[in-house]
This record gives structure tokens, C-alpha cells and sequence, in this order.
DNA sequence: AATGAATGAGCGTTCATTCAT
DNA sequence: TATGAATGAACGCTCATTCAT
């Protein structure tokens, strides 16, 4: 059972040579209340319990730190989206379906990151900017090819896939924004009713009516 | 009948001049380039060719500069919407259409505003963040009070209408990040297209297929 | 009569407009004290009677001040040997002698400068470091060449010119770090032994013996 | 009969060692490159190619590092004078002519801490900087004896001795600043050199004409 | 004999803001 | 209506140094 103390989690003191991890929970944490500029080292340093100069040990700089935090995020959801496209059945339908549900699960599971990816990317340096601009440009087209595909096949009905590919991935990037893990909506059932949003943006009819 | 624009209130009008819309068009860039920490008044200023003094003249703070960005800009969008609802026939599937092309017509047309409400409302102080949250839930309520009336009438067919509520609002939010004023799509267009993708969300059924 | 106010000088409040004067005396004295990374803004702010941020307002950086320095002192150089040299004799002999003259007396005169000038020039970023190598390199041409004429007519009688030069501008350049202005030597007695000394340096015997 | 270098006394001997060894000669080159402020303990010790707490293993701090360096070569220099004196003929002339071929040589053989020496003595700690202080008279004091014996025996013929030997010693540190150890001239012709011109500045007349 | 991890003080610089005119 | 000059607080970062192993 977690004492108080350990609730309290990141003001625990850390312990020698975990200060690497303890950063980056921080900076994460920070990060997404208050964005790039309005986060400072200082806070970032004091809410990991270590000391401002501790900080630059284990990352060269500001910019480092917070880019490190997005490419693993960015990472991890191209990853995601990869892995449950290979185990998706070869329809249109279900293809758009894990994918929904992967980027859910994603928004959720990384809420923090995801907040901050969407909101502060244009604070990255440019070389990193541009790996990461180019990570999520595949994101995208795994939806677009998914949706240029069903329609191709006649299952979508979509006079403009680009609008609703837009809109689909404006409203999974949003579930960062209002949900509450705390809440009674699991993720799960919140990754089912996307994906029938995204089958009726899409104009998927068979199995929603 | 109060009109949900009255109903929210409003502030005094905001002072008018030479040198004041100068400086709001250039920190209407300025933040929407940098967000609002990145910004610095030194760099609004000279945007709006002025010294950095006389920004002291006009606005008693960068934060209140900021907050008269946002003021005016959430009011207009109260009154767009005010507006089109007034003129609207009075079936739900209209009044949603016409409420999403406000909301459209809005975000392209004020696009770097809109940039900045959505990305940058935490750096407004309380008292005045408040005010804007409110504001925002009252559209928030424009949207959810059509959607409800629809299904109460059985016009629009949606098991979980705040989820598509919530897409519906988050799609319309991104088109400030992708749109190009000099491109090929005129915001008419790009209203109709959202209209149509509104009543796929919620399930209105009769005119779409 | 100075008053023991008026001594204290740099500690006096400063005038409103007289920051960069009094900010370019006090980096003289203290740059000259402790050298350029031994110098920090702080102190000179401070010696200066101004806040930090005043620096700021008068000089874009810390070596944009000190470039400053050595550049009006190095140019000060220059202009008083040329104009030395144009009043003087047409003979090698009393145009090594002008130039000495000018030499010592600017080392005299802009001590503090010539002691930062001589230790702190490889602290120039390579941009002004190149143009005033450039302007060093034009006062060394200035002996060289009159030491060259010297030798030529016949007057002068030197093995090894280029030692004899640097052993001579080594000789002034060090006056800065022992003459005390306070104390019984005139600049212009000095100036007269050092160009006794240097024409014993290039061999010239007539009036000297 | 005491030397000048025995009158100064001595400190313990210098800790040897592989890895202290390279930290001294990392050292050198990095205060002589930037100088006691501008080097930093982390280039020392990545260029000796040790971590750096390893550095605080050999020396207690950086003022110790760089004081030993300075010790250990005013040291040097002190030997390198006493043992030239010891075999000389003891006419002033001779007495003069070895102790400048001494300092030239030491001032070659020892480049980089001749130039930290001269250049940055005022950032040695006051005990320290006492000491050294203290020795470098005792140099001074030889070339003063030397000078006032010739001149006391006839065979210099020098108004200002003072000025002679200030100007002579300035002639011979600065040799450290412009000598190129990979250049033709050897050090044993610039030593002759550099005694004619000693002789020269303090009027030897007989073996110069 | 050496290292990886950490610290507190201070660095040069920029910030939003205010003062005097 | 504006400006030029100044400020105090905070910024990102580097410094010499120390601790635990």
C-alpha cells in the first residue's frame, strides 16, 4: 500500500543515478502544464528533486531534454500503430479500427506527451523538428492510405477523405485535452466509440446501421 | 430572449487608435508564432513599429494585451454564431449546420486568433481565464443543446453525443492549423464539407445518404 | 578642488543619459583589473553605479563593450603616431624618435587600455580580433618601415631590423604595466629616454655618443 | 655562498606521475590558450584524457594546478640563471650577455609557461602570487646588479639603468610571444642576438663596434 | 588511482515593467 | 502620444568542487 510520502511521489528524495528517469517524469509533467518557454529548468530540476545543475548532467540542454521527451513519444506511437496494423484482418473496416483504437489508446496512455507534442512541436530546433514532422506525416498516411483503400473497394463513402482524415485525427488528438484518467470511461470503451466515429466519418455504413 | 452572447457578458469595448491596432495585429502574429512565452513584448512592439513604451500606453500589461486579443476575438465568434442562429431555420439539422459554419467561417477567418485561444488559454490569469472558459462552455452548450434537441426529435441517431460533440468541436478547432488562406478551398467550401461531416457525426441520416 | 565625493568618482550616482560613459570607464578599469573572463558584468555594472540590465540597454553583450574598448583605444594609436610622423623631421633618425614619442605617451595616456589591449586581444571574437591585428599590424609597419629607411640612408646600423623592432615595441608596450602616473617621471621625460633607447636599439651614433 | 635561487627558498617537490603528468601538460596548453579564466578544469582534464575527478586526485583545486605550474617553471628559470652565471667570466659584460642567453633560452624552452607567467601572474592567490612576486624580483635584481656593475666599472655607459633593464626584459619575454619553435631561427642564435642588443641598451660600446 | 553523479554559486543574457521627459 | 533610459527578477547554462563507490 503507497504511504503518503510515496504518493507524493516526484518530491521523494532520488536516489543516486535515477536522476536521469526522475527528469524526464518531470520535465513531462511540467512540460505539459505550462509549454516549452513558461516551463523552466529550475522548476523542472526542483519537481525531479535534484538540483538545477543536476540536469545538465544527464542532458545537454533544455532543448535536449524536451526533445528527447517527444522523439519517444513519437516513437512509440508509430510503433503502436504499426503493431496493431500487422494483427488487424485485411478489411478497410478493421484496418481503420485498430488504428483508431491504437491512437486512443496512445492518447491516453501518454497523455501528457501527447498534449505536448501537438501544442509545443513548432519549440523544437529544426533538425529535430523536421525527424519528428516526418514520423507523424507517416502516422498520417497509415490513415489515409487506410481510407483511400476503402474507398477504392467501395466500403467508404467519402467525398472528401483528406477533410475526414483531418477530422478524425483532430478529435483523437483532443482526447489528450478532456479526458480524465481518474474517470469512469475506460480506455477501451472510449477506443470503441472512436472507431465508430471514424467509421462514420469515413461513411462506413454495413455494421453502424 | 438573451441571446447566448448576452448572456455571457461583455467587458468594456477595447480602446481603439492608430497605435493600439498595430499592436494587436502584430501580437496577434507574434503569439501566434511563438505562443505566449515565447513572445516578447520587445518583439510586438517592434512589429508595430512602435517603442516599447508606448506599448505601455495603450495596454497596461502584456497580459492584458493578450487578453484583449482574446476577448475580441471569442466575442466575435459568439456573435458569428449568434447570428447564424438567428437566421437559421428552426429544425435541428439546420441549426447545426448553420452553427458549424459559423464556427468554420470563424476559424478561417480568424485564424491566428483562433491558433492562439486553443493553444495558449492557460497563460491567461485566472479572472480573465474564467471569463473565457465560460464563454467557450457557452458555445460548448450551443452545440450540445442542438445535438440533444435532434435526438429528443429522432433526427439525429448518436449513442454517445457528447464524444461527438467533442470530435465535431475538435475538428473545427484544427482547421486554423492547416488551412491556407491562399489556397485552392474558400472557406464557403470548406464550411459546407464540415457541415456535412457534423451530421455524419451525429448520425442525422436523411439527407446525407 | 575635488571633493572626496567627487574622487570617489565611479561610485558617484550617475547622471541619466551618462550610463554608456560611465559603463565604458568602469569595464577600462575593471577588465584591466581582473581581464576579460576574469571580468564580470556584474562588477562593471555595479563600479559603474547601474544595474545589470543598463549594460544591456547601452552595449548588446559583454564583448560587444569590450570590442568597443580596444577598438577606440587601438584607433587612438594609430591617429597619434600618423599625426606624429606627419609633423616631424624628414630624417629616420627624428621620425624613430616622434614615433617612440607617440608610443609612450599614448601607453601613459590610455594605460588601463594598453594593458588590456596587449593580455586580452586574443579574447576578441575573430571578426574584430582580424580588424585590429589589422591596425596593430599597421603601427608595427610604421617602425618597420622608418627602421628600414634608416638603415638604407645609412644612419642606422642593425644586423637583426625585426629584432630591434620587437624588442622596442615590446620595451613601450610594457611602460603600461609599471609607470605609475602618480609618481615623478613625466610622460614626456619618459618618452624622450625611450627614444634614446631606441635609437641605441637600431645602432644610430651620431647624437648619442 | 647562497644562490639567488637557494634566497628564494623552495616548496615540497611536485607530485609525479602518469596521470598527473598529462594534467600538467594539458594544463599548460590550456591556460596559455585562454588564459586562467577562460580554461575550464574540464578541458584540462579531457585533454590530459582523464576524468574529472581524477584532476582532484593530483591537485586540490585548479588555483594548486596552476600555481605548481608557475612554481615548477619560475624554478626552472632560476636554475637555468644561476647555472649560466656560475660559469661565466666575471666581467659585467660577459655576466650580462649569459644571463640574457639564459632567459632566451628558458623564455623558448619554456613558451607557453612563459606567456601564462607573464600574462596572468595577478590570478594566483595572494600566498602564492607573494612568492612568485618575490622571485621574479630576484631576476630582476640579477640583470640590476649586472648593470650596475658594468656601469659602477666603466664599461656600460647607461643614463637610466632602470629603463635599460625594464626595456631588456620586456625585449626578452615577449620573445615567447612571437617565437615559432618550428621557424629557422635556433634558440641559440636569437640568444645571441638578444645579447647585443642587452649590451646595446646599456651602452657596451667596446665588442659591439 | 580513478570514476559517475551530484551540488551551489555565479555566469551572460533577456524578461516585463517603470520612470522621467 | 510617445520616447529613451533604467530596473529587479528570472532565464538557460557553466563553473569549480565534493560525495559515494
Amino acid at each position: 500500500m503507497a504511504t503518503a510520502f510515496e504518493k507524493a511521489g516526484s518530491l521523494a528524495p532520488i536516489q543516486r543515478g535515477a536522476g536521469g528517469a526522475a527528469l524526464r517524469e518531470a520535465a513531462r509533467e511540467v512540460f505539459a502544464e505550462r509549454g516549452y518557454h513558461g516551463a523552466s529548468i529550475r522548476d523542472i530540476a526542483k519537481r525531479a528533486g535534484l538540483s538545477l545543475s543536476a540536469l545538465y548532467y544527464w542532458y545537454a540542454s533544455k532543448q535536449e531534454l524536451f526533445a528527447a521527451l517527444l522523439e519517444d513519444s513519437v516513437q512509440d506511437y508509430f510503433e503502436t500503430c504499426d503493431a496493431a496494423l500487422r494483427e488487424a484482418a485485411d478489411t478497410p473496416q478493421d484496418r481503420l479500427r485498430v488504428l483508431v483504437q491504437a491512437t486512443v489508446d496512445y492518447r491516453v496512455r501518454r497523455r501528457l506527451e501527447s498534449i505536448i507534442a501537438t501544442r509545443e512541436i513548432l519549440n523544437l530546433e529544426p533538425a529535430q523538428a523536421n525527424r519528428l514532422v516526418e514520423l507523424r506525416r507517416a502516422a498520417t498516411d497509415l490513415f489515409r492510405d487506410v481510407i483511400a483503400d476503402g474507398i477504392r473497394q467501395g466500403v467508404f463513402d467519402c467525398e472528401h477523405p483528406d477533410d475526414s482524415r483531418r477530422s478524425l485525427e483532430a478529435a483523437c488528438n483532443a482526447i489528450a485535452d478532456w479526458y480524465d484518467p481518474a474517470g469512469e470511461i475506460t480506455a477501451d470503451q472510449l477506443a470503441d466509440r472512436y472507431a465508430d466515429i471514424a467509421l462514420r466519418l469515413v461513411g462506413y455504413t454495413r455494421n453502424v446501421q
